[in-house]
Parts: C-alpha cells; sequence; structure tokens
DNA sequence: CCCCTTTAATTACCTAGGTAACTATTTAAT
DNA sequence: ATTAAATAGTTACCTAGGTAATTAAAGGGG
C-alpha cells in the first residue's frame, strides 16, 4: 500500500469535515454547497448538466437537490424536454450566498496558507497527473 | 472556490472508484481493504487502535469491523481490558491477503505511471502542506 | 467502599457516494 | 406511424463517513 494513496485519501477525509465545521454555521454540509456553488455560477442547470459537471452519478444529484429544495434553497421547474429538470437557487440562497462564499474562501485561505501560488499551482499539476 | 479543492475532492472521489472497481474480484471494498491491510500490518489490534491509526471515527470502525466479521475475514476475541475487541485476520483472509495487495499494488503501479518518484515525492510533501 | 470520571465500543440518525434496475419521455429508424 | 433505442430522472439497496447520545467496564479519590 503506497502511502502516497494513504495521504491523499486521508487529507481529503480531513479536509471535508473541515469544511462541513465551516458551513455548520449556515446549516449546511459540504456537498450542498459545492452544487449551490455550480447552480450559482451557471444561474439555470438541469440535473443531467450538474452530476456531469460535478463528475458524479445521478442518483446523488437526484438526493442531494431534492434535499436542498426541502430546504428551500432551490427551485426547481420543468424545462422544455418535459423529462429534464431545470434548477436555481431561491431568493434567499441568493441573498445569503455572498456570505457563504466568504467563509469558504476564509477557510481556503486558511488552509492554503503554508503554500506558495507556484506550490499551489504544482500541487494542481500533479493531482492532475494521478491517473 | 478554489478549484485545487475540487480538484483534490474529485480526484479523490474518482480513485476510490477505482479501487473499488479493482477489488470487486475478491469482493471487497476499498475501506474494507483499508480495515484488513492495517490489521494485516499489526498482526492484532483493538478498534481503537485501528480508528486511531487511520485517523476516522469510532462507529466507522465498528461498522466496517463487523462487517469484515460477517463476511468472514476478521476474527474477533475479549482483551484483558473486558471493554476492548481484539481483531485479527481469519486464515481464509491470510491466505487470500497475498493476491489481492498484488492486484492493489498493480492499481497503484498504473495510477502513478505519468510521475516520476520525485513528483511522487513532492505530492506527498505538497499534501502534507494542506492545512 | 462508594461515587465520579474516563475509556471502549455501540446505537441511532444524518450526509455522501456508488450500482443496478426502473419509469417516462424523446428521438430515430424502418 | 409504429417501434426500437436513447436519455432524464428516480428508486432501492449498498458502502463510507460524520455527530451525539448511550452502555459497560476500569480507574481514582475521598
Amino acid at each position: 500500500m503506497n502511502p502516497l494513496f494513504h495521504e491523499l485519501f486521508q487529507r481529503t477525509r480531513f479536509l471535508n469535515k473541515e469544511v462541513n465545521q465551516t458551513l455548520k454555521k449556515h446549516d449546511l454540509f459540504a456537498s450542498q454547497w459545492t452544487v449551490l456553488f455550480c447552480i450559482h455560477q451557471h444561474t439555470e442547470m438541469t440535473l443531467t448538466e450538474i452530476w456531469r459537471y460535478l463528475n458524479v452519478e445521478a442518483p446523488t444529484i437526484t438526493r442531494t437537490v431534492s434535499r436542498l429544495e426541502e430546504l428551500g434553497w432551490l427551485i426547481t421547474h420543468e424545462g422544455k424536454d418535459r423529462r429534464e429538470k431545470v434548477v436555481r437557487l431561491s431568493v434567499e440562497a441568493k441573498d445569503k450566498f455572498p456570505e457563504i462564499e466568504a467563509s469558504i474562501i476564509e477557510f481556503e485561505n486558511e488552509t492554503l496558507k503554508g503554500m506558495s501560488s507556484e506550490e499551489q499551482s504544482l500541487l494542481m499539476t500533479l493531482l492532475k497527473k494521478l491517473n
């Protein structure tokens, strides 16, 4: 067992936990935030667009989106194709968005504080080589 | 949202999926293998030793260990302290271990094939700086 | 000795991911 | 126009992680 993989999995789990802590005050979980962020960027998206963009399977998005809708973060409506579901942020979600984003950015800066931007882009490059 | 985090989470999820594929022929999941490997290295471990070593929470290990016991991979017995549960590999698990390990090593080599060992240790160093 | 605290493990309940199988709609081919 | 294939989304069922609360045993102080 290569320690690199172990480190990678462990670090990621740890960071995810930290993001959850950061988002706790906004009553959100990390993956919910990821979906919100992604929809915010695109204004409106179908479920298929979301899961293709985020590189996860369809049922994951079905679940997260319906939970977010239940909680009042999202509004869904039918697209022209009657099979597809189009999603956008609710007014309250749009209102709260900047503050949540600020928390996330602060967390990210804190986490990356020990790394120069050269190191950051190097890390990015190396991650992309894993495959 | 820093793309570095996105990349990190996505890569890790993808790799985990691949490890699951690799382990499918041995009827194992990635996390189950991690626990087996860890116990194999230490011969015998208590649950607390396992979750502390792997840096996860106790309930996660309770679940994975009892599933592995159910499936015949592990044998548990009481320690001197009557609260603790000591775990070791079953005979069948020990038998199958080398073949499974070989699959994992092959997968790891395949995944790391595009990286020199300098790049690998650099990646390790950079991951450790995330914090 | 008794009570309080700590520790080991578990339980209940949640998010988050996956696969496989299904429904409903749309598209394409004959 | 009808039927077959593709696409969008969902459902059921699994692993995998987390937190909070609980039980049972071990230790420590008075």
